[in-house]
DNA sequence: GTTGCAGATGCAATAGATTTGCATTAAGTT
DNA sequence: AACTTAATGCAAATCTATTGCATCTGCAAC
């Protein structure tokens, strides 16, 4: 982990309003390392390596959620996972998420557009903040 | 509760494989007259007026989600939500839903496509068996 | 209609993920 | 360096769902 990376994590959380402690710039770095969402659970054993408590971790994780630093989902096992939120990502729709069902396995997917129609027909729907997927991956196939 | 009703429902759970008791078809009746998935703990309440107990309304929920009556699905707030497999529904995808975030209202939809170009990009989607939806419903926003 | 038994139920205990209370510690300001 | 308040550690508590086990009951066969 280079020394401007953990620099530039302590800025991002301390404008995000909190205090820069050692937990949540080693949960911010791990998050940035990360090509997809990680659970409480990864994140609270990768801590622990250091003597941070789970706990503590959960608490950064939620914290930083608050404050608009990451993004937390449910990808329908039950567990939380979060993932950073990019530079200027913040107004817009999280990105599109699959999740294999077999596996496990969760790929971020890029720019995915619903079929205006069909959304319309159901008055229901206000505002869409995020889109799930699921199914099996080509592995599990 | 109709007569009938409740003669089709020890039908439908016998023609599954499994024994109609009290608890299963007072299940399947109170799915079939919502218009929206129940939760566990929604079908253990209204079940436990009749002196069920909850283990055994989660049983029931299991065992005929299992045996092909029933579809489970997690809407992202980490409970399970169950409804009735429609006649001829089986072999298709379930029809995607929606959550409020705000008020936890579940609506189903109609036929929703996928943009398929977007789609195509991912290399890692086999096979997609559900389709979620969250954001805010018109009410919340 | 009675019988027999595998499947179903009730109750309590357990599991797994996450949260919370509270005393102690430490970040960041003055 | 001191101070104020947020953050942490640890344990206990929540919340949803599941499971062990003794008892009961559909329902198919007599």
């Amino acid at each position: 982990m280079s020394e401007s990376a953990v620099e530039q994590s302590k800025l991002l959380i301390r404008e995000a309003g909190l205090r820069a402690t050692p937990a949540r710039v080693a949960t911010l770095n791990l998050l940035q390392k990360s090509s997809s969402p990680l659970t409480h659970a990864e994140v609270a054993e990768h801590l622990s390596k250091t003597g941070v408590d789970k706990a503590t971790a959960f608490r950064a994780l939620n914290d930083m959620t608050e404050a608009g630093l990451l993004r937390r989902t449910e990808l329908g096992d039950r567990v939380w996972r979060f993932e950073l939120i990019g530079e200027g990502e913040h107004e817009h729709l999280g990105h599109p998420h699959f999740v294999c069902v077999d596996c496990g396995q969760v790929s971020c997917l890029g720019d995915i557009k619903l079929n205006q129609r069909s959304l319309s027909t159901s008055t229901q729907i206000g505002r869409i903040t995020e889109i799930l997927l699921r199914g099996q991956c080509v592995e599990c196939l």
